[in-house]
RNA sequence: GCCGGUGUAGCUCAAUGGUAGAGCGUCCGCCUUGUAAGCGGUUGGUUGGAGGUUCGAUUCCUCUCACCGGCUCCA
């Protein structure tokens, strides 16, 4: 029979298996395989050759790193299954950067059985056991999976559709799976196993509990290792920790989770980032508003946020009336304009707000500032005509991804998220809105992936992701077209025919929440904040006592040029003070004894620790305050 | 909310049922200092909170609060 591969076609004889193809061809090591597509299909390489196609996976391919961490979730599984007599298995999928294995177990594990499981899981790769596939009937799998009292297994069965079902055995470990894997677990080379959590079987919080196990495995050493390194990497900029560090916030128990407490250090660089957001509103045509944090339910009612939101919202009674805090700043700006006709000329109308809200979040989900009760959206409702609604989308995005690159995010990713299943208007409301956001994301050529479902209960929405310095991805902007808020709340305006008409709303907001940009942003700097951003800029370090004088002129100097600069006038040594310095990751520290002062210069000593002498104040603070207003987002003095 | 874990001085962490400790920090001295920790002393705790077991609890048990890793949810 003829198989083609890498273009060429080659002879190959019956009853041979891929495998068997494949280490005969020039340029392939054999260890080096994973598994194999074939005529489209990825198998196993002890499949049976077809007539066709062949391709190899390793490593390499997306699907190679799969089918590898998915057969360590197998040895993982087998590993605990030995350890832990009377196991159940649920699921153990490959996700990204790693895989896990779901179990229900006899007793709760705890993190000092990880060791134990990965050192049986070496002797598993020891034992170099192949795993073999087997095709059997749903009814015998059924049969084995339930003699075996694998019940979360005879559970899938039960739901799968076909008559064939695969099986995956190594050694005495079977499992259900559709494959493919690596040939034999003695492949497996180097994996760690990361961490213990609760999961829910099926995702579904009323079904029981299950443990789940997180693992990683990589083809080398270097990539596992580096991959480590990335975690400590993460935790090294850990939000929560550099708030802390250099004193921007803080959580208290007695004011209650997931509120925060800004520092003085901390409220400057909110305040820059409030002040951008102020100034690029109003240059683009936005008016500010302001709207208060208590209103009657009614309100609520009217909105539809009573029905669909309430278990977010902190509702209360007062004087026998019902209040609410504000979760959302809609109702409010749609409160405002209705206290006047508007006419087709008034729009769009822009209504931007650095509106607070507080949105009850379970106890379990809070997360430093990425996740919280109380927060400040840079919020805005564009009321339009829908003739413009694609235009005013189009600016919106424009603006956001400005404003992102501004603060020195370079990455992207795009997501259109369609209609929940719990939401309000019809289809046709639902459709139109969903297509003017499609349209803008093809008009402005925006590479973007459809989220089915992910729509907030009013409307579709552009979610903008970031990509931080090590390549996570965050929350960013949204976009969200609604034609049900000016419906539920009969708003109009007077067209041209002198007659009304339905605005339609856009909500948006920029950087999002304010407390959570403000986390993504610590994070991608790791604590290294720009010039611009850096609630101190400047830390001066006298030498002795007899400087100090001269120090506090830098500092008036640089004050006058708009600078955020202190001295440290503690009766410290230079070392100690530069060292203090570099751990708040002040951008720059300047030294000055006795040759600064008599020459009216300073030594400048950047965060990376590079050391100039001699520079004149002067030319220093022209370029910081340069450096400011362009808003770089290095601080290096040189370079 | 659920599963698991953790709560000891401002921070990082010791103390396995028998009087709660270290380093750093704070404060006070001395040193007047040239680019990431000068020296000495001092201060600091209802061991997250409440209850229980015990002659005795940081330690064991129950409840509760907060935090951490996840699940679910989400800006």
């Amino acid at each position: 029979m003829k198989v083609r591969f890498k273009g060429k076609e080659y002879q190959a004889e019956g009853g041979s298996t891929v495998l068997d193809f494949l280490a005969r061809m020039e340029g392939v090591e054999e260890d080096r395989l994973i598994a194999a597509r074939l005529n489209g299909r990825e198998v196993d390489l002890s499949s049976p050759l077809e007539e066709g196609s062949l391709e190899l996976i390793t490593w390499e391919d997306e699907e190679g790193k799969e089918i590898y961490r998915h057969t360590a979730s197998h040895v993982m599984a087998q590993a605990v299954m030995e350890l832990f007599p009377g196991t159940k298995l649920a699921v153990g999928p490959a996700i990204k950067d790693g895989f896990y294995y779901d179990f229900d177990l006899p007793e709760a594990l705890s993190p000092e059985d990880l060791p134990r499981i990965e050192q049986r899981m070496e002797e598993i790769v020891q034992r170099d056991l192949p795993l073999r596939r087997e095709v059997v009937s749903r009814g015998e799998a059924v049969e084995l999976f339930r003699s075996l009292g694998q019940d979360y297994k005879v559970e899938l069965l039960e739901e799968m559709e076909g008559e064939e079902v695969t099986l995956y055995r190594q050694g005495d470990f079977v499992d259900l799976c559709r494959g493919p894997h690596l040939p034999s677990t003695g492949r497996l080379r180097h994996f760690k196993l990361l961490s213990l959590a609760g999961a829910y079987w099926k995702g579904d919080e009323t079904r029981p509990m299950l443990q789940r196990i997180y693992g990683t495995a990589f083809d080398k050493e270097e990539d596992l290792s580096a991959y480590l390194h990335f975690l400590k990497e993460a935790e090294r900029r850990d939000h929560r920790r550099l708030g802390r560090e250099l004193d921007l916030f803080s959580f208290h128990e007695e004011a209650g989770p997931g509120v925060v407490f800004y520092h003085p250090r901390g409220a400057v660089l909110r305040g820059i980032i409030e002040d951008f957001l102020k100034e690029e509103h109003r240059k683009r045509g936005y008016q500010m508003v302001v709207t208060p944090h208590l209103f009657r339910g009614r309100l609520w009612h009217e909105s539809g946020h009573m029905d669909y939101y309430r278990e977010n919202m902190y509702v209360f009674e007062k004087d026998g009336m019902e209040y609410v805090v504000k979760p959302m700043n809609c109702p409010g700006h749609v409160l405002i304009y209705k206290t006047r006709p508007r006419s087709y000329r008034d729009l769009p109308l822009k209504f931007f707000e650095l509106g607070t809200v507080y949105r009850y979040e379970r106890s379990g989900v809070l997360h430093g500032l990425l996740r919280v009760r109380g927060f400040t959206q840079d919020d805005a409702h564009i009321f339009c005509r829908e003739d413009q609604l694609r235009e005013q989308v189009e600016e919106c995005l424009e603006f956001a991804f400005y404003s992102l690159r501004t603060f020195g995010f370079r990455d992207f990713e795009v997501f259109l998220s369609t209609r929940p299943e719990k939401s309000v208007g019809s289809d046709e409301l639902w459709e139109r809105a969903t297509f003017a956001l499609r349209d803008s994301l093809v008009e402005l050529g925006i590479p973007f992936q459809v989220d089915p479902g992910e729509g907030v209960f009013y409307g579709p929405k552009i979610d903008v992701k970031l990509k931080d310095a090590i390549g996570r991805l965050w929350q960013g902007p949204t976009v969200q077209a609604d034609f049900n808020l000016p419906e539920r709340f009969n708003l109009q305006y007077t067209g041209r025919d002198n007659r009304p008409h339905r605005p339609v709303v856009i909500h948006r907001v920029v950087l999002a929440g304010i407390e959570r940009f403000y986390g993504v942003l610590l994070e991608h700097y790791a604590g290294e904040l720009p010039p611009w951003l850096a609630p101190v800029q400047v830390v001066v370090v006298p030498i002795a006592d007899r400087h100090l004088d001269y120090a506090n002129r830098v500092r008036e100097a640089l004050e006058r040029a708009g600078i955020r600069v202190e001295v440290d006038d503690d009766r410290e040594t230079v070392s100690m003070k530069v060292r203090r310095a570099q751990l708040q990751k002040i951008p720059f520290t300047l030294v000055v004894g006795d040759r600064e002062t008599e020459g009216g210069t300073v030594s400048v000593r950047d965060r990376a620790g590079r050391d100039v002498r001699g520079v004149p104040l002067q030319e220093f603070t022209v370029k910081v305050a340069k450096m400011v207003e362009e808003r770089v987002t290095t601080a290096d003095w040189e370079g």
